[in-house]
DNA sequence: GTGTAATGCTATTGG
DNA sequence: AGCATTACAC
């Protein structure tokens, strides 16, 4: 029981106090995860079988961490038979398990948000209604947010309500869309990712004996970043919780960013009101950062005024002050921030993946890799386009998902016609005529067209019955051969791979090593007979699945959920992370880099309406910056350029906030001449002239400051190993070595009682000595 | 039906 | 700026 004393008071109260509702609120560092760990390990140790714990995390990756540190702690591979990950890939598997009860095949397919949206911008142009008025992004929201706050299609139409909002929004028959898009999704077999955890809650409340089987699975359930959370998610915890009520949630109101996809705060606060014997565990010490950055952090959350009472404080040293830093160009921006890190990384000798810039929107990402590629800086961009987004895996997988269900519509005509085929608009606007006319499924009237009149010539009629008779022959082996097997085959049989090789491009060479890439994932499915990340552990004996063959549809099943930060990159681990700041969510670097500090961007300007919105981009900055351990760093940009023009913004208002006793302010950062005449060129001296905030003044005074002070550097071309040399900071030393060409010379010095230290010479600023 | 060029549109955050 | 759709020639 060792571990207990690695904890402190709360953190061990929280751990050992194993039954009954707990709620652990847990600011920012303070030790979170371990606690969790340990309430696992410490209700193994007691005896609890790890199959009767559910722990649902934010992302796998989480999930899987967790279990590895949990197997540590109490040894053997017992932890490998907790039930843990997302909501929606636990709850994922258990629907498959009941597909049957709601009248699902338990191969569903999960629709992504891509098919989602083509479904709607369908069924949209089928009723020949103004998709400028029903636009698929804002059904698919609007949808999805019903789904969150558990309103069914049904419940909609009863909703008299919402119905009249419709009418008075020009929107009268967004419910029928909504009837006909949930109609069409249960006809394809196919689930959105909002179903998921809807159809759980309504698996668990129309079937008593469902919802018997998992409470009494489930003994002890554990919820992490709980206030992400949403309406179905709290409920779906409450019908399992409902028997032996151990449930322990852990979260930080403060950091609750996920409002805009459903999550309520609110959930917090009901928790208590719903478990009125819950015990409540504030976690108020920070291990993780400095002084500076908890108490700037604090500064910054105490403008909100939604928040519960926590006082977040660490006994770690006070550490720097936050660097602020201001350039003229989103481009300049870059260079800044490559500059302070190649500068650090060398004085510091501190490893690539000690840093991490952080951004409120993907479209950022640019300009800092354009800067670290200049730099030579290993880096890598989280999120995005993801691997699993991408034109050619999305086509590969359609075939995939059409093989394992038919019924699949959105992959149906994704591929119907690619590669080319010649089965054109023409033909398939007649087919989906047909099959609604006829009531059947698009799959139905393509693969047996003499059961219906289609009027299609006979060439077009032998086409589709090419295609159709090769999705079955997929099909057919899906059962005997394992996943690589098939998709290789697929690969080729479908003409995806012959028709990226026939385009001599470097974009369509990296497509087919994209389409390599999954290959070899599923030939290491294929070969691994190691449970999945999530196993699920068999229910009944006549459900297990212990056959050697790993197929085609587990394979589908497993990578459905995954996304980006799920992926170990167990290779190139030393790299600059870039990422957004939601992604950021639960991570920590010693050095991070928060860019774009500008009104408008963040605070978001879509985020300016209440101050609900606002008070959530708040939380964003807040959990930002409390992902540095030792340095913070905030910069803007004078001028940047977004949706294809200029435009001039002013600094975030959230620099203000921050209590300036912790803030280095900015000084005008010169960019390396070899750059300065491109962004002199780009920015335009209006970018310069525009008036900035207040205490941009004081700035220009430090720069002046600063200038008369700084440290003259001599011209180091002729640098040669031998020489002395002096260092600002390391004072009087000796070359020993000399590598690399200029820009990138380096060189190796030897300084008395500092040691040895590979400097870059453009930033070392050494002066020549003799 | 297919491929390319021109035009138009629309912009967070993510499972 | 980048993407998706449309217009047009083959």
């Amino acid at each position: 029981m060792n571990y207990l004393s690695e904890l402190n008071e709360p953190q061990r109260k929280a751990v050992e106090h194993t039954e009954g509702p707990v709620m652990v609120l847990a600011g920012a560092g303070s030790g979170k995860t371990r606690v969790l760990i340990y309430r696992i390990a410490h209700l193994m140790q007691k005896g609890i079988d790890p199959f009767r714990i559910l722990a649902l995390t934010f992302t796998n990756k989480a999930a899987r961490e967790m279990k590895g540190r949990i197997a540590e702690t109490v040894g053997g591979n017992e932890a490998q038979n907790l039930w843990m990950g997302t909501f929606h890939s636990v709850f994922a598997k258990i629907l498959r398990f009941e597909a049957e009860k709601i009248g699902y095949p338990s191969s569903f397919t999960i629709y992504d948000t891509d098919d989602a949206k083509s479904l709607l911008k369908t069924i949209v142009k089928e009723r020949n209604l103004d998709d400028k008025v029903y636009k698929p992004n804002m059904l698919y929201n609007r949808i999805s947010a019903c789904k969150n706050s558990l309103i069914t299609a049904a419940a909609y139409l009863e909703h008299s309500e919402l119905i009249n909002e419709d009418h008075q929004s020009r929107k009268p028959l967004f419910s029928e869309i909504f009837k006909t898009y949930q109609a069409r999704c249960f006809k394809a077999g196919a689930m959105d990712f909002d179903d998921l955890l809807l159809k759980t809650t309504e698996l668990l409340r129309d079937f008593p004996d469902v919802l018997y089987k998992y409470q009494d699975k489930f003994h002890y359930i554990l919820v992490d970043e709980f206030q992400d959370t949403n309406l179905v998610q709290y409920l779906i915890l409450k019908q399992l919780a409902a028997r032996f009520e151990n449930i322990c949630v852990v979260g930080d109101d403060a950091q609750s960013i996920y409002a805009f996809r459903g999550a309520k705060i609110q959930n917090i606060l009901d928790f208590q009101k719903d478990y009125s014997d819950t015990s409540v565990y504030k976690l108020e010490q920070n291990y993780r950062s400095t002084q500076n950055i908890v108490n700037a952090a604090n500064s910054i959350i105490s403008n909100n005024r939604e928040q519960l009472h926590k006082q977040v404080w660490t006994e770690n040293e006070a550490g720097e002050k936050i660097k602020v830093f201001k350039a003229l160009t989103d481009n300049e921006e870059g260079l800044t921030v490559a500059n302070q890190i190649f500068e650090i990384q060398n004085n510091l000798q501190s490893k690539n993946s000690n840093f991490a810039i952080l951004y409120r929107t993907n479209a950022q990402s640019r300009a800092m890799e354009e800067a670290l590629r200049k730099r030579n800086i290993p880096y890598r961009v989280y999120g995005g386009l993801s691997f699993y987004q991408r034109k050619e895996i999305k086509d590969l997988l359609a075939y995939f998902r059409l093989s394992v269900n038919q019924k699949d519509e959105e992959a149906l005509k994704r591929v119907i016609n690619y590669p080319a085929r010649g089965i054109g608009q023409t033909t398939m606007e007649k087919a989906i005529v047909t099959a609604s006319e006829n009531t059947a499924s698009l799959w139905e009237v393509l693969a047996n067209p003499n059961n219906f009149n289609l009027n299609i010539n006979a060439g077009t009629q032998n086409r589709i019955s090419d295609f159709t008779t090769m999705i079955k022959s997929f099909s057919t082996m899906l059962e005997t051969r394992n996943a690589f097997d098939i998709g290789s085959h697929i690969a080729k049989a479908s003409g995806i791979l012959k028709d990226l090789n026939e385009e001599q491009s470097i974009e369509a060479q990296s497509r087919v090593e994209n389409i390599e890439a999954l290959l070899n994932a599923m030939k290491e499915f294929s070969e691994n007979h190691a449970p999945p990340p999530i196993d699920l552990p068999d229910l009944e004996q006549s459900k297990a699945q212990d056959s050697e063959l790993r197929t085609l549809n587990e394979f589908m099943q497993d990578i459905a959920l995954l996304t980006d930060a799920d992926k170990d990159n167990k290779t190139d681990t030393d790299r600059v992370s870039l990422m957004t700041i939601h992604s950021a969510k639960g991570l920590e670097f010693p050095y991070v880099f928060i860019v774009g500090l500008e009104e408008n961007l963040f605070p978001s300007q879509l985020s300016l309406n209440t101050r609900a919105e606002l008070e959530e981009e708040r939380r964003l900055f807040y959990v930002a910056l409390t992902r540095a351990k030792k340095r913070a760093h905030l910069s803007y940009a004078a001028s940047r350029y977004r949706w294809g023009s200029l435009t001039y913004p002013e600094p975030s208002r959230f620099i203000e906030e921050i209590d300036s006793k912790f803030l280095e302010m900015p000084r005008k950062e010169r960019a390396f001449s070899f750059d300065s005449n491109r962004i002199n060129k780009r920015a335009k001296p209006k970018a310069v002239v525009q008036p900035l905030r207040v205490f941009n003044k004081k700035l220009v005074k430090m720069n002046q400051a600063r200038a008369t002070g700084n440290f003259v550097a001599d011209n180091t071309d002729n640098l040669q190993a031998g020489m002395q040399v002096e260092h600002q900071r390391f004072g009087m030393g000796k070359v020993l070595k000399l590598e690399g060409i200029q820009p990138n010379q380096k060189a190796t010095v030897f300084f008395q009682g500092v040691g040895q230290k590979q400097l870059l010479l453009k930033f070392a600023k050494l002066k020549i000595i003799g």
